[in-house]
DNA sequence: GTGTTGAGTAGACAGCGTCTACGCGTGCTG
DNA sequence: CAGCACGCGTAGACGCTGTCTACTCAACAC
């Protein structure tokens, strides 16, 4: 082995998130991430801890993503913040469709109890959008209101996931459940 | 051994859903629980023909469980609707702030995912509660609403407690958030 | 040139889920 | 009543897992 191939770190994780879209949260054993990064079962252990910290920094990438997803649809400062709620919450559900083993491993809670994963710096930028766009919307107590539109964006991205929404209401979209649930949290004025 | 002894698939389940709550989810292992059954590991094949087939058996449990708390908060059929949506919320959210292995058990994606749990069984009551609180609410499209408040519910239930609705919002009660998810489905009349 | 250090290897260990062969008591059948 | 089949649980094996520890060996400092 002459090539020095360095940032075995970053390689890890890398084989990480591939072998997590390809086979799921189950596959995920610290030895099979090692055999397709090419090295020996021990050597992980020289940049993580534990196995779960290993998960941590795989889900780690996840939040990344999601964060950069999201920022993507909010548009600039002058946007209609409905809109822009709507856009965000879209691509939320989307992603959680599109990579579910990514979401379900972000949202495990072991991952969160051990602290692997600091709360504030996962959970806090998306909440922080929401805030803003509620309190350029001017709505009272933008904080509870974004608390609660995030918690129910995450539960329909969660459901809609596992098909509990479809079997549930015989529908496949899960976008006429978002639009209602931004409409009670924007639209009401009275 | 001359005690019969019998339904050792039951006392499986029971020893499972104590283990469960004492050491959490990961604890879980077939042979722990063959073992606080007091039989040998090979015995829960006779009834569960793999492990995931035993936690299902254990997140039923819960299920049954929830249900049976749910119930008991909406009051008779003449009770007020937003008050009965409240009181079910609560119970909800004490439920994943109670017991909180067994809800995270009972939401795992594998488990649902591999059908152990038929979705219908276990998600399709407390949605039909839903809906009929919500017609008799006089509630447009109750199908649509119940499901953008169970998905909030459930959200919630989550996200306070992994503890994140307490780290973005500063407190620590999920009342209010739960308050204004209620009022901004139910009470928007105009 | 000789330590020293750090990255990765290799083997051991206990625990896990699953599979298989094996006891053994119960109850039906002749 | 004898014999047999069957259901229930035991016991051991297998490969896999995460973690720990001892080791190799190249690169670098002095």
């Amino acid at each position: 082995m002459f090539v020095p191939d360095s940032d075995l770190e970053q390689r890890l994780v890398a084989a990480g998130v591939e072998l997590l879209a390809e086979a799921g949260t189950d596959a995920l054993s610290l030895r099979e991430i090692a055999r397709r990064a090419g090295v020996s079962h021990g050597a992980p252990r020289r940049y993580f801890p534990t196995r779960q910290a290993l998960l941590a920094a795989i889900a780690l990438q996840g939040y990344r993503k999601l964060t950069g997803l999201v920022a993507e649809t909010i548009g600039g400062p002058d946007a209609d913040p409905r809109t822009a709620v709507l856009a965000l919450s879209r691509r939320y559900v989307e992603f959680a469709h599109d990579e579910p083993e990514m979401f379900a491993l972000m949202f495990r809670h072991d991952l969160l109890r051990g602290n692997q994963i600091g709360l504030r710096e996962t959970s806090t930028p998306l909440f922080g959008v929401l805030v803003d766009l509620l309190k350029r919307a001017d709505r009272p107590e933008p904080a509870v209101t974004a608390a609660a539109l995030w918690a129910a964006l995450h539960g329909i991205a969660q459901l809609s996931q596992w098909g509990t929404l479809q079997v549930v209401t015989g529908a496949a979209d899960p976008d006429p459940i978002l639009i209602a649930t931004v409409d009670a949290h924007l639209e009401r004025s009275c």
